[in-house]
DNA sequence: CCATATTTTGACTTTCAGTCATTTTTTGAA
DNA sequence: TTCAAAAAATGACTGAAAGTCAAAATATGG
């Protein structure tokens, strides 16, 4: 056998091994989308992924793990979204918006993604997630999306969208912890009877995003005055 | 035996109940604060509460249950907090950032009550939860504390100090997420190695919330241009 | 076709939430 | 003080689910 042949085989296993994976984690995010995360059994994943509970923890430490798994596909696909933006004939805040929106759309489309996301500021680093490859891929993500949008912010200074007086990274900052927060109270509120703070209001998701905006907005601006 | 020593036996029971509930909730507060919440255990928590598992149980519902119990104190003393707030002789965009600052600094000194309150967030309504009474009295101080939220900007826009173009109850639901979003990301930040956005910024929590409140303000103030 | 390496398997172990029959303590009347 | 009934406490037990591992099945390469 040539060594271009071990070559190929080793490739198609590597494959089939990605293949696989694959299909765990999609197993996993139906039955996260069906039952919520809360009720994720590796008995059932490996049920649904038609394989031996063996097999999965060959593919993935732990349950943790295997969550972390989840989230990494969500942030890939965040990244994309995020990163695509830039490309777009926008000026900075704008940018900054349209990112916004992106993650509240994929926070209402996705909400096995987003789930599996916020489960991951539920551990410690102490934890199992200590060991998982996925963890520090996931950090790595974000801190990719997260010079995106400093990248936007720097741009809209420039074309004078946003004033020039905060500092990028600081500013960024924020934006990310406080849409994040949006975000996070509309999925709450769409998701979880508990916990909603304006049963009468009827609240839409862009509405409120767009409140975010305006009143975040003109925190950002160039002054006019 | 007269009816009031009957009375007097009931009340003193009531009081040893409360004693003891009391007593269990420390123990779990104390073991949250030293494992972190991802390794409560409910036999840990009776033997530090010197009780028996079964003691345990004929007091909370189920280990959910008494989570929600922490998550309950928690959200009285920040109820107390914050509406003690209104009593100060500021204007509403003041008590507006106090109620903030005080959030965050309860976050910062009391990790086992801010985790115990996010852990609420993770539990969907068709859970153990559901038969707790604790989730409801928990709903009813969230409510009430947005309640003082929603009364600070009114006396803010009767004041002068917040514009008043914007619906009262809208701009409260945007503060307190942008808020709780701001502070989660200070606790991911203390807390998580994982999860930083910016290692080389040295954040100290009051200018990260200052940086916030700058933000946020100049949306809210009345316009003077 | 066989020997070796790789992968899969599911029965087994462990951990921990939650239960319940039994024991202990408290109560209130005789 | 005594005793029966009620209330509370106990911890051994059950069940569910995470995680392991020796054996079986499959793939590889000579």
């Amino acid at each position: 056998m040539t060594e271009s042949q071990n070559m190929g085989i080793a490739e198609r296993k590597e494959r089939e091994r990605e293949l696989k994976r694959s299909m765990m984690l999609e197993a996993a995010e139906a039955l996260i989308r069906e039952k919520g995360l809360e009720h994720l059994n590796m008995d059932e994943v490996a049920e649904r992924a038609e394989v031996s509970k063996g097999s999965l923890y060959q593919y993935f430490n732990n349950k943790t793990d295997l969550v972390l798994g989840i989230c990494h596909k969500a942030s890939i696909m965040m990244n994309t979204m995020t990163a695509k933006v830039l490309t777009e004939d926008k000026t900075g805040l704008e940018m900054v918006y349209q990112i916004g929106i992106n993650y509240l759309k994929f926070a209402g489309e996705h909400p096995e993604f987003y789930r599996a996301m916020r489960f991951l500021e539920n551990y410690k680093d102490t934890d199992q997630a200590k060991n998982s490859e996925y963890l520090s891929m996931c950090g790595q993500n974000r801190q990719e999306s997260f010079r995106v949008m400093v990248r936007a912010i720097q741009i809209g200074m420039q074309d004078g969208s946003i004033n020039s007086s905060y500092n990028p990274e600081e500013l960024a900052l924020l934006l990310w912890s406080t849409s994040h927060g949006v975000v996070n109270m509309a999925y709450m509120h769409q998701n979880a009877e508990h916990f909603k703070l304006l049963d009468h209001l009827g609240i839409d998701l862009e509405t409120i995003f767009n409140g975010y905006m305006k009143l975040i907005g003109q925190g950002m601006e160039a002054k006019q005055c």
